[in-house]
RNA sequence: GCCCCGGUCGUCUAGCCCGGUUAGGACGCCACCCUUUCAAGGUGGAGAUCAUGGGAUCGAAGCCCAUCCGGGGUACCA
């Protein structure tokens, strides 16, 4: 190693030639060959210096990379990067070697953007007299452009992910298939199946691109796999936050008895609040005319409802099963599809046109919600005649 | 520019090291089935001259050579 006095350079304004220039910098640098008279008088007129690495000007520094087999680089090619910055503070190159070998790491597993400086860290470790650790690059992750992923990709910290409503085993268990594989057939597995069985030598080479509708299917594919009570758990903490404040405190109860009817229509648990809002609180904004299904006009729908609304308060054992044999009947009597008469009592109990299977939901709704719901659907649909 | 690493369906991949498969699976897409909506599930389909061109071989995605393309690195960043 030794010192160099060079100024840095000033970077052009064009970005054009910036680079170049760089390199043409360091590769002008003669302070390696000073003589000690040189060097004192260097030292005296300068303010900062800085001290580089003296890479061999021959030879090749080569490693067997346990992701890519043997790579090799002439040295010449290598120029002599710092290791002490002016400030004081070594570099990063030069930090890794001393902590990596105080640390007794044997295996250093990194991206491939590190690959290039590979060689600097082995001729490291060599002139400190120190046993380098085993290298394996593994891929890079890249954008839908096929850049190294960054913030602009919307790629972002991991936490976001978790406040995206990704299950953690499930992030784990997609990002480890973008370079890495079991079998030719199984991807969805547990972490402790990952654990068990991942090894170096099924690591893919090639970079890979993150796919965010793979990601979503195997958060979907996570999510039903969970027991009901988990989900309820795991959308606890969504609904807190995205709730409205009246909504709250939700009933963990309750909620559990929710829980299983969106496990098959919920990919992320940050859509728990807006799949689920109607069971906390009636949707009273509803346009009424959304009670109007095809092949309905107001007449029809009304008497859908008030009849529906006779059967639905006369009930006193609220279970689906016997909901949709009473109401299978009343709409049959109407001469009214499934699909209408269905249709009108799902959006006058849950606001909307898209919701789980009716009877089911109508049940955990209970009576009470239902009833009101409903009476009041009959109100507004009237009044707004 | 120079250095390094890659290249199998749109995407993630299996197979490559140890030549002989209709090149397998999955996401996405399309169709059908199921169905009270939406999903989920089931079945089927389209989609890959294995980057390209040569070579050795009875035979190549697999081996050899060249080329092209892509990415990364070329900082007193990490």
């Amino acid at each position: 190693a030794y010192h160099c006095y060079c100024s840095v350079e000033r970077p052009a304004q064009d970005g054009q030639g910036q680079r170049d220039r760089r390199v043409s910098a360091s590769a002008d640098c003669h302070c390696r060959d000073l003589s000690q008279e040189e060097i004192s008088k260097l030292k005296s007129g300068q303010d900062s210096e800085v001290i580089r690495f003296a890479m061999p000007r021959d030879g090749v520094t080569k490693f067997n990379d346990l992701i890519r087999g043997e790579v090799e680089w002439r040295n010449e090619t290598l120029n002599d990067f710092i290791i002490m910055k002016s400030d004081g503070f070594p570099t990063y190159h030069l930090a890794v070697v001393a902590d990596d070998h105080l640390m007794e790491i044997s295996h250093v597993m990194r991206a491939e953007e590190w690959l290039p400086s590979t060689p600097r860290h082995l001729q490291l470790f060599e002139a400190l007299g120190f046993e380098p650790p085993q290298f394996a690059h593994l891929p890079m992750i890249m954008g839908p452009d096929r850049a190294k992923l960054s913030k602009r990709h919307g790629a972002t910290a991991i936490g976001e992910y978790k406040d995206d409503g990704y299950l953690p085993e499930a992030l784990l268990n997609f990002m480890v298939l973008l370079g890495w594989s079991l079998d030719d057939k199984t991807e969805i597995m547990s972490t402790q199946t990952i654990i068990d069985n991942f090894t170096l030598d099924r690591v893919t080479k090639s970079a890979a691109i993150f796919d965010q509708e793979k990601l979503l299917w195997v958060n979907g594919m996570y999510i039903r796999e969970l027991k009901p009570e988990q989900l309820a758990g795991r959308m606890m903490p969504f609904l807190e936050r995205d709730l409205p404040k009246e909504a709250l405190p939700v009933d963990s109860g309750y909620l559990s008895r929710i829980a299983p009817l969106l496990q098959e229509r919920i990919k992320r648990l940050d859509d728990s609040a807006d799949i689920t809002s109607y069971f906390f609180q009636a949707n009273e904004e509803f346009d009424t005319s959304e009670l109007v299904q095809k092949g309905m006009d107001r007449d029809t729908t009304l008497s859908a409802l008030k009849a529906a609304l006779a059967d639905l308060s006369g009930m006193d054992d609220f279970e689906h099963g016997k909901l949709e044999e009473l109401l299978t009947v009343t709409g049959e009597k109407l001469s009214l599809s499934r699909r209408q008469f269905f249709g009108v009592l799902r959006v006058a109990a849950t606001g909307r046109a898209v919701s789980p299977p009716l009877f089911e939901t109508l049940e955990v709704l209970g009576k009470d919600r239902t009833v009101s719901r409903v009476k009041n659907a009959i109100q507004r649909f009237s009044a707004a005649g």
